[in-house]
DNA sequence: GTCTATAATAGGATAGAC
DNA sequence: GTCTATCCTATTATAGAC
C-alpha cells in the first residue's frame, strides 16, 4: 500500500497514474483502492458519484497541468528557444522519455460522461493553442500554425501509441526535437527548414 | 441482432469492430455476443480460450489485412503514384475518413497476452516496412525512410487519437496528403519539398 | 474521514440439452 | 453448432459502525 495521502490533490495524483496506465474500463475500483490507500468507500467520500467522477477530476488535473504546462509555458515573459525548452523538458518528464502513456489518449476512446469529454477536448485545445503561439512567432501563417499545432499533437500521441506496441521511442525523441527545432525556422527560411528536416 | 452468419471469417470480421470502438477491457462478452448474433456458448465454440483469443483472431486478422493493403501494395508491380494512391484509398476507408479507430491503437494500451502483443507489433513492423518501402523510392536513405515512416505511422494514429477527442479530421486528411505528396518527392530535389509543406 | 460488511449486478466462463 | 441455464468471480456501489 503507498504512503499515506493528506490531500485531495495528492488522491487525484494517484488515481492520475491509474486511468493513465489502464485506461477508463481496465481501472477498476480496486485498483484505484489501491493505488491511493483508501478503501472503496472512503473513494466514495471523495467521489460521491463513483468512477465516472474520478476520472472527471483526473481529466481536470490534466486540462490545469496542460493549462501551465504548454499554454502557460508558451506565453511566458521569456525568450523563445527558453520556453520551447521548457516544454520540451516537462513533456519528457510527464511522459518518461517516451515511455508511459497519456491519460488524454487513453480516455480519448473510452465512453465516458460529458463533463469528462468536455475536459478531454478542452485539453487537447489548449495543447494546441499554445504549440500554435510557438509556430506563429516563427513567423508561420495562423492556418499553418493550426496545422502545426494540430499535427504535433498528433505526432506526438502517435508516438506514445507506437511505442506502447513496439517499445520504440524514436518516434517521440523525434517528435521532442521537432518542436525544439522550430526555434531555429523562420517562415522566410523554408529552406533551412528543409536542411533540418534532412538531418 | 445483426444478420446471420456463414464463415468464421465474418465472425472474426464483427469481433473486430466490437474490439475497435470499445477496446479489450471495454468489450464485454456480452457486447461481442450481440454483435456476432451468437450466444455466448457459441463464440466459445469458435475461441475456446475466451475473449483473449478472439483478440488474438482480431489482431492476426489486422495483420492480414496490414500485411496485403499496405506492405502486399507497396511492393506491387504498378507505378510509385499507384501504389500510394490505392493504399490512400484503403486507408480512407478502414479509417472511415478519420472518423473509426483503429484496432491496433486501441488494443496497444491494453493488458493482453504474449501472442496478441506478438500480433500487434508485427501488424505495426509491417506497416512501417510497406511506408519504408515507399520512402526508399524517392530516394530517402535508409535511415531517414525508416524514421519517415514510423513518424508517418505515429501521425496516422495520433490523428485517429485527436479525431476521438475533438472531432477534428483535418490531422489525418493532412496525414494522407503526406502519404500521397510523398510520390512528388525526390531525395535531389529537397526545395521542392519544402515548398509543398509550405502549401 | 475511514473502515467492515454487504448488497446488487455485470462479467467471464462452463455444462449439457438439442 | 447453437441454445438455455447456471456458476463463480469481480465490480460497482451503499449502509452503517467507529
Amino acid at each position: 500500500m503507498p504512503a499515506a495521502l493528506a490531500s485531495k490533490e495528492e488522491i487525484i495524483e494517484r488515481l492520475f497514474t491509474v486511468f493513465r496506465d489502464s485506461g477508463f474500463d481496465g481501472a477498476s475500483l480496486a485498483d484505484l483502492s489501491r493505488a491511493t490507500g483508501l478503501g472503496k468507500s472512503s473513494l466514495y467520500h471523495y467521489f460521491p458519484h463513483g468512477k465516472e467522477q474520478m476520472a472527471e477530476a483526473v481529466l481536470s488535473r490534466a486540462e490545469a497541468l496542460i493549462g501551465e504546462a504548454i499554454l502557460g509555458a508558451a506565453n511566458a515573459p521569456e525568450p523563445l528557444k527558453v520556453r520551447i525548452r521548457k516544454i520540451v523538458a516537462t513533456l519528457e518528464q510527464i511522459y518518461a522519455g517516451g515511455r508511459a502513456s497519456c491519460v488524454l489518449g487513453q480516455l480519448a476512446t473510452s465512453e465516458i460522461g460529458a463533463a469528462a469529454r468536455q475536459s478531454l477536448r478542452q485539453s487537447f485545445e489548449h495543447w494546441i493553442d499554445g504549440i500554435m503561439k510557438l509556430a506563429d512567432e516563427v513567423g508561420m501563417s495562423p492556418a499553418r500554425a493550426r496545422n502545426f499545432a494540430e499535427d504535433w499533437v498528433a505526432q506526438l500521441q502517435g508516438a506514445l501509441t507506437l511505442q506502447a506496441a513496439t517499445g520504440n521511442v524514436g518516434p517521440f525523441q523525434r517528435a521532442m526535437k521537432a518542436l525544439l527545432h522550430l526555434a531555429n525556422e523562420d517562415a522566410g527560411r523554408r529552406k533551412t527548414s528543409a536542411a533540418v528536416e534532412s538531418r
